[in-house]
DNA sequence: GGCCAGGACACCA
DNA sequence: TGGTGTCATGGC
């Protein structure tokens, strides 16, 4: 597949996938803060487990960086015991907390003015924070271009066909920003339409044959093999 | 009761 | 650079 027909076919996607689904309004959380909290949470977990954590968080009034470096990494963690990984993550947010609090007290402004090479740099050398939970943080919180790479991203492209020759993080993101115009909505809409994607078909036809996300489906090369995601296009 | 979900990191060869 | 083990809950 060429260039163009790699553009044509990315754009075509996320055509099929908004025209079927609709604008998906991601981020789940209401303020920016809690996204970058989210994001770090949701690492390979539910979302809905996450809720759980975010809600207890709310209720100990600890979602706000000040009061989470003042609670004990154990009270984080009981806070966060829903989420799973409980003990890991949170010393990831504490890692986030104090490098938060250092280098930019707290000001999410702050940190969002920058460029995003930049920005993201700074954010993988946090500990806890890899390629993935970086690009929603800028991307999601920061509202700033970068596409995010996740599980559900590369098993559905993977089942179509489409695929960058490495499979690394950097060649998906590549593979998707070299193609894309750079905008921020569109990055934004397609990775949350890849995951509803992901999320509906995985749940509601799990042993489907004709599904792009059954790995013992052949891929047919169309866009969507599944025939359930033609209804209603 | 088994499987898996919007990863990241340590450790090893 | 790449493969594997670890971290863990809750929903279905």
């Amino acid at each position: 597949m060429d260039d163009q027909e790699l553009n044509r076919t990315l754009l075509n996607i996320y055509q099929r996938l908004y025209t079927k689904y609709g604008p998906q309004h991601w981020w789940p959380a209401e303020k920016p803060f809690e996204v970058i909290i989210g994001a770090i949470l949701t690492q390979s977990t539910n979302w809905t487990n996450v809720e759980k954590a975010i809600k207890n968080l709310k209720q100990a009034d600890a979602l706000k960086p000040d009061a989470l470096r003042k609670l004990s990494k154990d009270k984080l963690a009981r806070l966060i015991h829903a989420c799973g990984y409980y003990n890991v993550k949170a010393s990831k947010l504490k890692a986030f907390m104090e490098w938060f609090g250092e280098k930019y007290h707290d000001s999410l402004e702050r940190l969002f003015t920058q460029d995003v090479v930049s920005l993201r740099q700074q954010l993988l050398d946090i500990y806890g924070i890899g390629n993935e939970t970086a690009d929603a943080i800028i991307l999601y919180a920061g509202n700033k271009p970068t596409f995010v790479i996740d599980a559900y991203t590369r098993r559905i492209m993977g089942r179509m066909g489409i695929k960058p020759y490495k499979d690394s993080y950097n060649d998906w993101q590549k593979m998707f920003m070299e193609n894309l115009p750079t905008d921020v909505k569109l990055f934004n809409e397609y990775h949350g339409l890849l995951v509803k994607l992901g999320k509906e078909v995985c749940r509601t036809h799990p042993l489907c044959h004709q599904c792009c996300l059954n790995p013992t489906t052949k891929n047919t090369g169309d866009v969507f093999p599944c025939r359930h995601l033609h209804h209603g296009k």
